[in-house]
RNA sequence: GCGGCUAUAGUUCAGCGGCAGAACGCCUGACUGUGGCUCAGGAUGUCGUGGGUUCGAUCCCCACUAGCCGCCCCA
């Protein structure tokens, strides 16, 4: 039989290391709450559109990073597919197929022996569903970049055959008809600001006229590729203020004091090392106005620059900032600089958070090229960096996104947060300090004998009522073996004997001095506390 | 999604076209109410999975899977 191993992008998280999640966890809960920010738990998984509109359609994570599955009553693949088959099936004889005319979807059919093979063109948007049916999918590397997917089905022939005739896009409104009223599209989701914003709507949060400061903590989805501190089920910490402008939600005070948190947040796990690198990408209109002037700025030049830059001048001008290549940097530096894009009124608001960091004594750098790739962030943007991180050197980002709450169907409700990578803060502290020695029990009691069992087991409850961690051992392990196992697990042996059942006095000790004692029952938690730790 | 490297005992790893190895850990005993240190003995395993080459493959070849590192992307 196959052994089941953790998903890859997976893992499992164990004692001792589980200690140190606590510990930061713990961190997270005591210093947000001197900020005054409440915990807000949302769903694992949301509607598909939630994403689809907060995070930007045209982003990798919601084009081809997510976990999105159709979730309905009637929905039915291999009924689906053989009704789709049986439907179809003639059309692939005669029809050619012309790529260039960019169809919504489309396939074609070669009768094999005794088989069909139907190959589907599809673009992500319009007909994921349509893939889903096939046996394969893989990407298509299109020139045009029409076609996000290609699908392939084989199966046996089918006798019955109606004929179709082929308007374009019929297929995928049958299909939907026929099967899919009912169904829903659903995500676990790849980040949490979307939910928050969303339960923020639902709730009518925004009612109470007063700011919401909401933080989180718990596990995301994205379908990535494994590497350090990169897995597909990671977890993040973040937190959001948000509110009606009334509230003073757009004040860069709100800014500033977010970013005192982080630092302070960082300060209080005893990380060192990090950088706070702020930038502001501008309002709502600023910042398409920008997108706008660089690629105006990059259609001349794209062409001597990397591949990976050519791509990003057409898919997302923004990202060219963010290039590491070194031999584009000539260029790079002659494209024009978000600030000369900012209103006025941007400006000023920018220009109040440095103010407000300056005077409580916060350290920071501006990076006018540090851009963040989701589509909902406005005004400020940062990361905190660390340079124990390689490559991927970005411990934490995030910024403002005034205008998401109305991107969702919401009120006006101007916010800012951040998420931060839990993974790999974690490998952070790994880094700087010993790996976590496991957790020793106060006390290990060792029944000599299995008639003593059942009066150690009393004794256990005795003291673990009293607040004493106990590991409990068994009557039949022989007294070395008790020996053996207590000093790997606890800081003190109790011997309980015929001895010491009758008389109460037990035998205690010490593993770390050695030294062993009589101690009446009822003194036990005490002299375990005292001990010491 | 792309590229490089890797996969052998619980762990870290060595190894070789012909008997499967070390260290640590684990178990037993020296020591029948005393751990750590020491000594003696013992058990580990589909050599990642599937196929190929070969008289013979853990080793060579191919595919797959997984991990690590980088790229892409990104909180």
């Amino acid at each position: 039989m196959t052994v089941l191993k953790a998903v890859r992008g997976t893992r499992d998280l164990l004692p001792p290391e589980t200690e140190l999640w606590n510990r930061v966890e713990a961190t997270t809960r005591r210093v947000f709450a001197r900020y005054n920010f409440g915990e807000i738990r949302t769903p694992i998984f949301e509607d598909t559109s939630l994403f689809a509109r907060g995070v930007g359609e045209e982003t990798d994570i919601v084009s081809k990073e997510m976990y999105t599955w159709e979730d309905g009553e009637r929905f039915d693949r291999d009924l689906l597919r053989d009704k789709w088959l049986r439907e179809n099936i003639a059309r692939f004889e005669s029809w050619s197929l012309d790529r260039t005319a960019a169809p919504k979807a489309d396939f074609e059919g070669q009768q094999m022996d005794g088989s069909w093979e139907f190959v589907i063109f599809a673009s992500q948007t319009t007909s994921s569903q349509l893939l889903s049916l096939a046996d394969e999918v893989r990407e298509w590397n299109a020139a045009s970049g029409r076609f996000r997917g290609i699908g392939r089905i084989v199966i046996p022939t089918i006798s019955e055959a109606a004929v179709v005739t082929t308007p374009e896009g019929i297929l995928i409104e049958k299909v939907s008809g026929a099967f899919h009223k009912s169904s829903q599209s659903l995500t676990l989701r790849p980040e949490n600001t979307a939910g928050v914003v969303r339960a923020y709507i639902e709730h009518k949060l925004g009612e109470s006229g007063l700011l919401q400061k909401l933080f989180y903590i718990g596990p995301q989805f994205r379908r990535e590729r494994p590497q350090k501190g990169r897995y597909r089920q990671f977890w993040q910490i973040g937190a959001e203020v948000i509110g009606p402008p009334s509230a003073g939600s757009e004040s860069p005070l709100r800014d500033a004091e977010v970013l005192e948190m982080l630092a302070s947040f960082l300060d209080e796990l005893n990380i060192t090392g990090w950088t706070l690198v702020l930038n502001s990408v501008g309002s709502a209109t600023d910042r398409p106005k920008y997108v706008a002037a660089l690629r105006e700025a990059l259609a001349p030049v794209k062409d001597q620059m990397s591949p990976d830059n050519q791509r990003r001048a057409e898919t997302n001008p923004l990202r060219v900032l963010d290039s590491k290549d070194p031999a584009d940097e000539a260029i790079i530096a002659t494209l024009p600089k978000i600030a000369d894009f900012l209103d006025d009124e941007s400006k000023a608001h920018f220009a109040a958070v440095l103010a407000a960091l300056d005077a409580c004594g916060v350290q920071y750098e501006i990076n006018p090229r540090l851009v963040r790739g989701l589509d909902y962030y406005t005004r400020t943007t940062f990361e905190f960096t660390h340079d124990g991180l390689g490559a991927q050197n970005a411990l934490l980002g995030g910024g403002r996104y005034d205008g998401l709450s109305e991107m969702l169907g919401g009120p006006k409700a101007p916010g800012i947060g951040f998420a931060m990578g839990l993974d790999r803060l974690i490998l952070t502290l790994q880094s700087a300090e010993a790996e976590p020695a496991p957790v020793l029990a106060d006390a290990f009691i060792a029944p000599l004998g299995e008639a003593l069992n059942a009066p150690a087991l009393a004794l256990a409850r005795d003291l673990r009522r009293q607040g004493m961690r106990i590991e409990l051992g068994d009557g039949a392990f022989r007294i070395r073996k008790s020996f053996e196992i207590g000093n790997k697990l606890a800081r003190n042996i109790i011997l309980l004997g015929e001895d010491e059942h009758a008389s109460g006095i037990l035998t205690v000790k010490n593993f770390a001095t050695g030294e062993q004692t009589k101690i009446p029952r009822g003194d036990l938690a005490q002299a375990l506390r005292s001990s010491g730790n």
